[in-house]
DNA sequence: ACTATTAATAATAATAATTATTAAAAAAGA
DNA sequence: TCTTTTTTAATAATTATTATTATTAATAGT
């Protein structure tokens, strides 16, 4: 039984693609809305999720408030900012930490891991010089 | 100006500590209300955001949909069960990834880093193993 | 000690993000 | 085509968290 494409799947899946960014269901719902005016949000985030189940995209349990999903489904890291709590991917290796470091951790199976680097990102640094000056 | 130790203040901490686990917010309301039956949540919440705010405690925005607190503030890595969704301390060194490999990431100014191992602890591990068995 | 000022609390309402329900529409199968 | 299943839109419900507000408690100034 495997994945049936439909309209809104096929809508949602492209416009993720095509921003490659880190978006929120919400987000995303905002620019579905202009190809397909009357879906529901409660479909983008039903979809998404089927999505990811599915494998076709990632869901990032990132910090900050909401949920992020990512076009890209290769093993990758990535960096948050704390001030305008966007994600880009962090292209470094993932040489620091090897599976086998971490497997048999007190007894848990471990099937992966999430490393996530917290910063501020350049746009947000500039807006806050701007705001320095004012004073 | 400093944090002025109240009384429902004491006991969320000294109720956190005590635990030695990770625990949500209403994880701790449950054993604060024991010895103070009239506390509300919301104490529970502004409290547990000010107490790590002053760097008393930390605040952990793990996988999963609840924050978390810690009441170890040391610099530590966690790990993740995706059945119980419960948190704890992953004791390997923080070998893998140093500061300087991750400065300058795209023009981000970086804070810090968060890793969080993901897996099934021993106890999920046995709960499913006698589920299967039934089977 | 008394009063004013400030801060913290409990109770509750509001918000934000997400998930569930349901009736209707679309697609697939017989 | 008729029947069954799946998906959808609309909406309600839920969950986690934060804000509001009136009350209470703590601190500071006199």
């Amino acid at each position: 039984m495997h994945l049936r494409m439909t309209n809104q799947r096929e809508i949602i899946l492209r416009e993720l693609k095509k921003s490659r960014q880190h978006l929120t269901a919400d987000e995303l719902y905002d620019r579905v809305k202009k190809d397909m005016p009357r879906i529901s949000l409660a479909t983008v985030y039903r979809n998404l999720e089927i999505l990811s189940g599915a494998g076709l995209i990632g869901k990032l349990e990132i910090s900050g408030r909401q949920k992020r999903f990512d076009y890209d489904v290769t093993e990758h890291d990535h960096i948050y900012c704390t001030v305008c709590h966007k994600v880009n991917n962090l292209d470094i290796e993932r040489q620091g930490l090897h599976a086998k470091e971490v497997k048999a951790v007190k007894g848990y199976r471990v099937t992966g891991y999430r490393l996530e680097v917290i910063g501020v990102c350049p746009a947000c640094q500039k807006r806050k010089e701007k705001k320095e000056k004012k004073k």
